[in-house]
DNA sequence: CGATTCCTTGAGACAGCTCAATTTCGGTGG
DNA sequence: CCACCGAAATTGAGCTGTCTCAAGGAATCG
């Protein structure tokens, strides 16, 4: 899921003078086909170009805060954001992770329970939340994309928490790897058999976050994964990974049903 | 293997005959607020009636195992369900508790990827699922409504992740009961204020594979809360929570927007 | 090239797990 | 109604995986 660092990859976060250009017409925008508008007809398109607009945020930078009123909802154009909720001494857990064409915010409720970050540098597609809810009565086409997506990520979280619960650090580190691993090949860049280069936008922390362990737990795991051979690091945001299947034992899932073909 | 509880037990949950009973017209439904149905206006209310039909399951009955080809949705009318994931040397997880009104499968999706199990006896209102989808098309209220809940669900799931990742065994203890107490106050059972009677359905070993702990360990911790007055036991699936801020006090959340009113 | 941020590694502590009795509850049959 | 039985729950004792605290070591950025 993370890194998306699509363009050309060029020299880390530098190089970018485009973010102008991702401000197209619906038409011609990349995630067309898989964000809450996928469905929608030419004449519908057209609605939602008149009151559209778009934001765009640097990495790092907070998106919303937990209990924020966000006043828009959007669909993520590019970049990696992530959703987490934070306790009162400061336990902090990922719930969900951003990637591009995904939905943020909720219809029929102004403010957000959760804090969302943008990771990588983060281009937003907004639509204020009133027009938006309106657009919901209006447009089918868009309510029906937007149920299917929210289940999507309901059985996503689901997955999460069998691996929040029952996994075993090591287990955990294996999974959120495939996971990585597999879009990364499945996107095309790598075949599914071969060296896989994952370019993970996540801290240790992060993923520490995202795992429910601590950032020297998950150093420790993939420590051990790299002395095994299991994966091989190339400076500290890069992780290869000579043959999935090893990283895919190491998950504790079933595998069978998985390597992709 | 759950429990029993079955058929007439009698006294307790006494006083109507019952299941014989929950087939009812749709305005006199118990579930008719919160389901899916909540929005429907009385003529839609009506092509519901046509095709809806009610399914019962014992306590401790499966009522789809993962991969199973469901071929109806249904909402809880009476009783509680679990949906859960097994791994493949049988660690479990649970990811889902359904009550009544909560609503079973997915429409545009044959095949559940979870088992769900009846806990207690349970009754379904099933609608066979080629004719639900239509529903979704012809009857906005259903679909709205349905994006709804499953916007909640998937609200429930995250903050069941931050449970999973994040809490100690007496805070996921206390959580799990304060869900359940705030729910059966909710319900009206109760005030708020004062005693609130939990009338809880799992057995020590499902509560365990809800929160991600083993059976001794939830045993140990309910014993340590029960000795610290802050829950007592009535047999073995009565809880009484004399004062639930003191239980909310202990699931490590922040405590100042909670009590109902 | 210096500073900062992130990562790695070590040593000890402890929460929760495992294994193993024992007790209690709730239903059943005498 | 009471004694008995099995399932579920409790409790104990020791073990282990992960956390905590702490000290370096690398990579990236200004």
């Amino acid at each position: 899921m993370p890194f998306d660092r699509s363009p050309s990859k060029a020299v880390t976060t530098s190089s970018l003078p485009k973010l102008k250009n991702v401000e197209v017409e619906c038409s011609g925008c990349p995630i067309r086909h898989r964000a809450v508008c996928a469905r929608c007809a030419p004449t519908e398109l057209q609605r939602l170009e008149e009151i559209k607009y778009y934001r765009r945020y640097d990495a790092g930078q907070p998106i919303a805060w937990a209990g924020d009123d966000m006043g828009f909802v959007a669909s993520v154009v590019k970049g990696v954001a992530t959703i987490s909720q934070t306790m009162a001494d400061g336990r902090k857990q990922m719930v969900g992770l951003l990637l591009p064409s995904d939905f943020i915010g909720r219809p029929g409720r102004a403010s957000t329970p959760y804090d969302v970050t943008a990771v990588s540098e983060v281009t937003l597609c907004c639509f204020r939340r009133k027009p938006f809810e309106q657009l919901l009565v209006t447009t089918p086409a868009v309510a029906e994309r937007l149920l299917d997506m929210s289940l999507d990520e309901l059985d996503a979280a689901r997955e999460w928490m069998l691996v929040l619960g029952r996994k075993t650090a090591r287990e955990k580190i294996a999974s959120l790897l495939t996971i990585v691993a597999r879009r990364e090949a499945t996107v095309g860049l790598s075949a599914m058999k071969g060296r896989i280069v994952v370019e993970l936008p996540l801290t240790r922390e992060a993923m520490a976050d995202y795992l429910g362990l601590t950032l020297e737990t998950v150093s420790r795991q993939i420590s051990a994964l790299k002395n095994e051979g299991i994966l091989e690091l190339d400076g500290k945001r890069r992780i290869v990974v000579p043959d999935i299947r090893l990283l895919m034992a190491e998950t504790g899932d079933d595998m069978d049903g998985g390597l992709i073909a």
